[in-house]
DNA sequence: TCGCTTGACTTGATAGTGTCAAGTCGTGCC
DNA sequence: GGCACGACTTGACACTATCAAGTCAAGCGA
C-alpha cells in the first residue's frame, strides 16, 4: 500500500531522532506506526546501524550543500563567521541528521565506505573555506590548525545548543545570530592577526 | 561477599562507557560479572538513568576540581590556554564520564538537582575564570559570550578528538598538546585582541 | 527473647527489543 | 509454464529493562 516504505521509514526515523535522540529509536515501533510487520524495515536496511549510516550520509550531504551554498544577503560578510552560523543553524535545522552524523558507534563508518566519504567531503569543504582566507602562502599545517579551530568552535557551539547546557538558554534564532556572530568574531579576529 | 557492590558496579559502569559508549551498556551484563543477580544492581540504582546521573555528578566534580586545581609546573602560562588543555585532557583522560556528562537524554538532570548543581558550578568555574582574564571592567554579558567562546573550543575540540572524526588521528598526547595550544591561542587572542 | 523494620539482595514473570530463518505472494521475464 | 526476485509476513530466539514478590540476616525497642 505506502508507495515506498523505504522513505517512510527514513523520515520516521529521523523524526524521531530529532524529537527524542537515537538511543530509544525501535525499529518495530516505527514498522507498527507504518503499518507493517517488524520484518518490513529490515529488509530494506539490513541492519539498526544501516538505517544510522543512511541518515548520516545524507546529513553530510546536506551539510556540505549547506556550507558550500553561495553567500546569502543577510548573511555575514566575512568566511568564517558566515561557516560558523551555517553550521549552528544547519545542526539546529536538521537535529535528527546532526545527532547521528558525529557518532561513530552508530554509523560504523568502516562498514559504508559512502558514508565515510561524504565525511570526509565536509571536512574538505572546511578546509578549502579556510585556505582561501588565508591564502595561497599558507602552509597546509597551518590551514589544518586553522580549520580545526574553526570546526571545534562551531562544533562546540552546536552540540551545547543541541544537547548541552545551553540547550534551552538560547531558542531564539535573532539571538542566536548574535551569539554564534560574537564567538565566531573572537576567531576570525584570532586568525587574521596571527 | 562484595564488600560494595554499589562501587563495583559504577566503576564497571565507567570502564564500559569508556571502552564501548554508554548506548550498549547493561546492566544485566554488569550484575553478571560482579557475580550477582541481575536485580542487585537495581537496588542500589532504581533506574537505568540513575547510574547516569551518578557518573555524571562525580565527572562534574572531578571536572570542578580540575579546572580549578592550581597552576602546575609545565603547563601554559596563560589561564584560557591552560584551561582548553585542561578540558580536552580531562575529557580524554576521563572518557567514561565525559560522554555522559553531556548527554542529557541519559542524565535526567530534573530527577536529579544534585548532578544539576554539580554542572552549574562547573560553569561557574569557567565564568569566573574568564572574568578574571577580562578584568573588573567587562560586562556580564561580555564575560558570558567569551566564556562561551572557550567552551566551545574546549568542547568542540574535546568531542571530535574522543567520538569525531579527529578520533584517530591525534593520538599521541604531545601532539595533543600543540594542536590545543595553537587553537586555544587562536581564540586568546581574539580575546584580548578585541 | 519476641516482634518488627530495614537493607541487600534473589527469583520469577512480563513486555519490548534486534536479529535469524523460513515462509508467502504478486510482478516480470525467458 | 516455469522461475527468479523484490517486498514483504510469520514465527522463534536471545537479550533487555522493569515490576512484583519473596528470602534472609542484622539491628532494635519493648
Amino acid at each position: 500500500m505506502p508507495p515506498n516504505l523505504r522513505e517512510k521509514v527514513l523520515k520516521a526515523a529521523v523524526k524521531y531522532i530529532a524529537d527524542s535522540g537515537p538511543d530509544g529509536l525501535s525499529f518495530r515501533q516505527i514498522a507498527a506506526d507504518a503499518g507493517v510487520s517488524h520484518q518490513a524495515p529490515y529488509h530494506h536496511f539490513g541492519d539498526r546501524s544501516a538505517i544510522f549510516s543512511e541518515i548520516a550520509l545524507q546529513g553530510f550531504r546536506k551539510f556540505t550543500a549547506a556550507m558550500s551554498a553561495p553567500a546569502h544577503v543577510d548573511e555575514d560578510s566575512n568566511l568564517v563567521v558566515r561557516m560558523c552560523e551555517r553550521y549552528v543553524e544547519f545542526a539546529l535545522a536538521n537535529k535528527g541528521h546532526f545527532r547521528v552524523m558525529f557518532r561513530a558507534d552508530l554509523c560504523h563508518m568502516d562498514e559504508s565506505p559512502e558514508t565515510q566519504r561524504a565525511a570526509d567531503d565536509a571536512f574538505g569543504t572546511l578546509l578549502q573555506a579556510v585556505g582561501e582566507i588565508l591564502g595561497p602562502s599558507a602552509s597546509i599545517d597551518e590551514i589544518r590548525v586553522q580549520a580545526t579551530a574553526m570546526w571545534s568552535v562551531a562544533h562546540g557551539l552546536a552540540t551545547l545548543l543541541i544537547d548541552g547546557p545551553l540547550e534551552n538558554k538560547i531558542g531564539k534564532v535573532s539571538d542566536r545570530r548574535v551569539l554564534v556572530r560574537a564567538v565566531a568574531r573572537r576567531m576570525i579576529d584570532g586568525i587574521t592577526s596571527h
